[in-house]
Order: structure tokens, then C-alpha cells, then sequence
DNA sequence: ACCCGAATGTAATATAGTAACGAATAGGCG
DNA sequence: CGCCTATTCGTTACTATATTACATTCGGGT
């Protein structure tokens, strides 16, 4: 019974991550130069840490890490570093956890919802478009123009939920 | 040509705010009488400071209108206060504004969508069933169980597009 | 009166984010 | 090459947001 890849299992289930950064990377570097960017080693390496795992990091937790490999430990490094990442579409940021999250699909036009599993802390990109249409069309009822959105969820991944979540989503592995 | 009038038309033209306010007020203390729980002093003080415009407010903006009233003026009173009428249901806390607004509809299903007016600031709340339910089934198809949702959409409401907003909303109006 | 738990107040601290400014650096050009 | 300019990087200092810990007060039951 495959469930739809849409890259959501991807983010949640085990997979080889290597790769699974590795060509996110490459996808951020290829994308910058086409845009003229550049991709300064402040940059790269932020962007490297945040592809380390799927979780979102908070901007101290990033600079922590950049100011042990050397470079400064100030707040705007950070902060600079992340709002590049997430002006140029390589990175996201969560409003719910006041935090960043790399970009595992850039190329795409990106505004996904994101789902955050409560229990490994990770953080999938979901494609919005339904959503969207849905919050527009009914903020159009009273007049609203939408112009950006926020679509956050928080819950509990397949994965989680298979482990030692309840066992009404993993019915038949009882 | 009359829009479907579900509050959020409501909350950005003008009105008798007096009795906006007033009467979710009234709604308020009914509903937490038969909770059993207490609408002290700062807790009233503070959603009827909420309730005077349909603005979200900073924590420390809240405090500082209290501090100027006699109550305490260090931040635990705001933050205490807000916290209880948010899990009280009587005030939501805008994630993408690290900002509280008082709620219109207390007793109605409270987990709304929110339109943030870019140009009056005011916050309305719109039905989020539908926004909801999408999201829950694109994350379903990931296997994600979404258990809460954060919808919020800036953007313009139809009062302000209407006086100097983007023409394409008043056409007519020219 | 006495006790207890909830609510309020305080100080202190933690976490998140920005402003302002100078030093280093990459490219463009004489 | 040497020079100029825009970008990037680093720092200091500061603002904003939020929580922990603890003392005091207040309402209600005995
Ligand atoms: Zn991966
Ligand atoms: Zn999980
Ligand atoms: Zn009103
Ligand atoms: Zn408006």
C-alpha cells in the first residue's frame, strides 16, 4: 500500500541522508550561480549545518556552530547568513519555532506548509497549493486579500507514530 | 452585491465597536463563569485592553497599559494573564507576530484561520475548516497526522483596498 | 482563627532579533 | 598592477520577547 512519495515519508522515514544533503547542496550552489549570488563560505557552511538534519535550528544553536569552526560569534552572522539562505529560497523559517530549516526541494516556487513531528522534531515541506486555495478562497468571502501565508502543522509523523505513538495509525502492527 | 457577512467584513469596516466589545466581553465572563474559572481583575483588565481596537498586541505593550493602571509591571503579569485567556479560549496568540488578539467568537470552534491586514494591522478570524481539512489530507498522504495547525495570511482587507490599496480590488471605485 | 491552593507581585535570567559602524575583500577599470 | 566601489564579514551595543524562581496576598473551606 504505497502511500504517495511526495517527499514527505522521504523526510521522515530512514534514508541515506549523505546523498539526501549532498544534492541539496549541489541544488543551492547550481541555483545561486544561476542567479548571480554568491555562495560566500559563511554561507555554505550555514547552510551545511542546517542540511545536517531535518530538524529546524534556532539562529543561536546555528551561530554556536559557526563560531566553533572559526568564524565570528556574533548574532548578525547567524542572521545574515540565514536570511540569505531563506531570501534566496535554500532555506525556510519557522514561525512556530522561531527557527530555520534548509530547503530540500529549491527550484521549486517555494511557500510550502510545513509538518513538524512532535516527537523527532523534524520538519517535512508539504505542497501548499490546496491549502492555499482553501485559505484564499474563504478569506475572499469577506473581502481579504491573501498576499503571503503561514500554514504550519504540528504532529506525529508515520514513522513516530509506527514506533510508540498511538496505536490508532499503526493499527496492524499490533 | 452583499459578501457572505461571516465576521470578517465585520471585524475591518467600520462598526459600533463599543458594542463589539462590550458584548464579547459579556460572552466571556458568561463562558467562564460556567468553567468555573475566575475573570480576576488584571485577567478582565487585560481583555478589555485587547478588546478596544481588532489589533494584535505585544505581551510588553499589554504590560505597559497595566503597569500604568496599578497593576504589576513586570512581565510574568502580562504574560500570566494572556496565557490564561488563551487557553481560556477568550484570545489568540498570533505566531507570526509574537502578538495576542482578543476573540470575537468565544464559544465557536477555536482554532480559526487568521487574516492580518498589512495596511490597518487589524487581525480577523476566519473559518478553518476547509484550509484544515486540506492540510490534513496532503499530510495524510506523507503519513503526518496533523493534531494543530497554525493558518495565518497577511495580506489586504477590503476596507483598505478599497481607499488606496492595489486598484485591481476597486475597479469601480476609480 | 487556621490552612491551603490559586493568583499576584517581584527580581533575575534566558532567548530572539536589530542597529550602527569599521575592516576585509571581490571585481571592475585606468 | 594600483585604485575605486559595492558587498560581505566581523564587532559592539542595544532592543524585544519570554521564562524561572521565589515571596506575598487572597479566597474559600474547616
Ligand atoms: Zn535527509
Ligand atoms: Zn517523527
Ligand atoms: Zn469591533
Ligand atoms: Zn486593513
Amino acid at each position: 500500500m504505497p502511500q504517495t512519495d511526495d517527499g514527505i515519508a522521504a523526510t521522515f522515514a530512514p534514508h541515506d541522508h549523505q546523498e539526501c544533503a549532498h544534492r541539496a547542496l549541489d541544488e543551492a550552489a547550481e541555483r545561486l550561480a544561476g542567479q548571480g549570488a554568491r555562495l560566500t563560505p559563511v554561507r555554505r557552511r550555514t547552510l551545511e549545518i542546517l542540511l545536517e538534519s531535518h530538524r529546524a535550528m534556532g539562529a543561536y544553536e546555528v551561530l554556536d556552530r559557526l563560531a566553533a569552526e572559526g568564524f565570528g560569534r556574533q548574532p548578525p552572522v547567524a542572521y545574515r547568513a540565514l536570511e540569505f539562505l531563506v531570501s534566496h529560497g535554500l532555506a525556510h523559517r519557522l514561525q512556530r519555532l522561531n527557527a530555520f530549516a534548509a530547503c530540500l526541494h529549491p527550484g521549486h516556487d517555494h511557500h510550502p506548509a510545513f509538518l513538524i513531528c512532535r516527537s523527532c522534531d523534524k520538519v517535512a515541506e508539504a505542497p501548499a497549493g490546496p491549502v492555499r486555495d482553501a485559505l484564499t478562497q474563504v478569506a475572499a468571502q469577506g473581502g481579504f486579500r491573501v498576499e503571503r501565508a503561514t500554514i504550519e502543522a504540528l504532529g506525529l509523523c508515520a514513522t513516530c507514530a509506527a514506533q510508540d505513538g498511538d496505536p490508532a495509525s499503526a493499527e496492524d502492527g499490533a
